[in-house]
DNA sequence: TGTACATCAGTGAACGCGCGTTCACTGATGTAC
DNA sequence: TGTACATCAGTGAACGCGCGTTCACTGATGTAC
């Protein structure tokens, strides 16, 4: 029943979620450590001891990011069918269903000149998503040349639905949309 | 040789190159009204006569920046053959090129949240350039869903190659690149 | 052609605000003995 | 089991800064007569 114990004992990861709640918000322009701490409702120079600065909170946000990323993918080639052009088609889904549910974050890992592109949690992170599309692809049969197709369509479809563009998926929903999601796809296939 | 006339003469467009060169340094998350007018050697209230505010300045940009986007297209256009499925690929590659050269106005004008989406000049000019490539990829037989896979494996390499993602294409320069980036496309055409 | 006056474009000082950063501090936790 | 002490996590006041906005102003342009 203590309201306010003096340490929070979990905040490192209170404010990755205020960090995201903020950057749904705000965007990346708006954001502030001041802001998340806010949110967090915590003093506002709390942030520093576990993240340093700004660039330091959306970089631990970004690394977080890419494995949820990678995780939304996996969620779907659990459910689809084991050989390999079922596997990386699932994946495709993932990766515009992440888009969709978290456009933020996609924008973050994507996009954003705020986070230290140079940090290894980051490089470890996007290498891994990177080799785990890749992986999928090639277990397909695809080569150099498939990989950056299927990269493409999908990165396209993910970022013009998320902003909206495209009208005509993102109208759709549930099985309709993936059918049309794959229909793309399998344009891009070897 | 007055070096410093009271009145700029051609203000608004100064402003507007030096909001994109802002931009290309700052991103849009350090861009400011205050930093733009420094940079076009003018007072800070100044921009507040032409653009009222920040978002103001911001959209106009985009506006321009989506008549420049379309412009990209055409040139291409104008050095392709005349068949449709030329004219429909030349429009593809304008629309890399125009994110390879200018990635902070590509970036503003698809996924920028500090521009006023419902500014008539800016739906009016964004509409056209829907229209241009929608209008191409037609025109080469395509129908609604010919258009969403053209455009998101175009979008998708635009945004990839800018990023500096897809390494293999983002290294080819000249003719090699537009080769390559071409047969990404055709495999999205009907 | 000349004069008066309204309108427009840009100035520069002032304001209040939220930001990042620093600093001395305090409450809690863990470890040595 | 108890005590002392170091270390860690979070506080809250203070600072200087750049921002957007306002305001009285001034220099330039255009228009009426």
């Amino acid at each position: 029943m203590d309201k306010k114990p003096y340490h929070h004992g979990n905040l490192r990861a209170a404010l990755l979620t205020a960090a995201e709640a903020e950057l749904v918000e705000q965007g990346v322009e708006g954001f502030s450590l001041r802001s998340v701490a806010r949110r967090a409702g915590v003093s506002h120079a709390a942030p520093k001891h576990h993240f340093g600065d700004t660039a330091g909170l959306l970089t631990a946000l970004a690394a977080e990011g890419f494995r949820l990323f990678t995780a939304a993918q996996s969620a779907r080639e659990a459910e689809a069918a084991p050989d390999a052009t079922s596997q990386l088609l699932a994946a495709g889904l993932g990766y515009v269903d992440f888009a969709c549910a978290r456009p933020a974050l996609f924008r973050l890992i994507f996009t954003s000149k705020r986070v230290d592109e140079s940090a290894p949690v980051l490089l470890d992170a996007g290498g891994a998503a990177y080799q785990h599309l890749a992986g999928r692809i090639e277990a397909a049969g695809g080569r150099e040349p498939d990989i950056a197709a299927v990269w493409a369509i999908v990165h396209g479809l993910a970022d013009l639905i998320m902003a909206g563009r495209l009208g005509l998926v993102a109208e759709l929903t549930g099985e309709a949309r993936d059918h049309a999601i794959v229909g793309l796809m399998r344009r891009a296939l070897p």
